[in-house]
DNA sequence: AATTTAATGCAACAAAGTTGCTTTAACAAA
DNA sequence: TTTGTTAAAGCAACTTTGTTGCATTAAATT
């Protein structure tokens, strides 16, 4: 994959993000006409293939980007999302990890934990 | 809630299909011209307000619709579900509560698991 | 049977994402 | 440094999916 001043421009502002990200909010975060929109959704499935950045489904079925924390050796992204219905905001909740026990005649590929609710900082406020 | 023929009819498709059902599949099982696609649409949005059925946010953000089994004391629906890639079918794992741990000053309102892979059926096939 | 109003049908609209194709620019080789 | 190759970008058109407004229909209550 190439260096484009749009990938670069697109995985900072994803990295720089402590929440997760859609299309439409890194397209508003990012310099006015700095690259077309279409070439931010071509540039983030680039990403989520190249495993630079993880993707998350939210509850609502937006589409959300999120920084790689801990995936130096093994790309992983099995911990609790969660939606606040206040701030609108998707966090991983990077230290808890679901357990759950399916049939070993399933095979799994991919995880998606979402928990939606309201945020410890919209509680108190 | 009227009881309607549109209602009837996809409230007994969502009860008869043992997978979840999104609105174009349920369109696509319901006889031809029964109701108008919106009238799909507008009857779902109330099966959930009315809790007479699950809504599930499949990880490819498809919203799916599912039977209550076991609501007759409450409406709960916090096990797991199975998205599988190769028949594209998502199947309540009714028996499969997932356990986490968020801190207290979360507060959940409601819990989306989603695994996705290969379920038993097309493992062996 | 008459009344009320929730529910439906239909058309138009809106949001979100995709595709085809031309042009641009990253980067490697000469 | 120039040249060639092709991935990536821009742009317009399109598709898909879901929504809204409003007139009409039909459930349910009296
Ligand atoms: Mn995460
Ligand atoms: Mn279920
Ligand atoms: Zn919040
Ligand atoms: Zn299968």
């Amino acid at each position: 994959m190439r260096k484009t001043i749009a990938k670069e421009a697109i995985l900072k502002t994803i990295n720089e993000s402590d929440t997760a990200l859609s299309q439409a909010e890194i397209q508003a975060i990012l310099p006015d006409g700095l690259c077309n929109r279409v070439t931010i959704y071509r540039v983030l499935d680039r990403l989520v293939e190249e495993k630079s950045v993880h993707q998350i489904t939210n509850i609502d079925g937006v589409v959300k980007y999120a920084n790689c924390h801990s995936c130096s050796t093994e790309h992983k992204h099995d911990h609790i999302h969660f939606n606040c219905e206040k701030c609108n905001v998707v966090t991983c909740v990077e230290d808890v990890e679901p357990t759950f026990k399916l049939p070993s005649n399933y095979q799994i590929n991919q995880l998606n934990f979402m928990v939606s609710g309201v945020c410890p900082d919209c509680l108190d406020s």
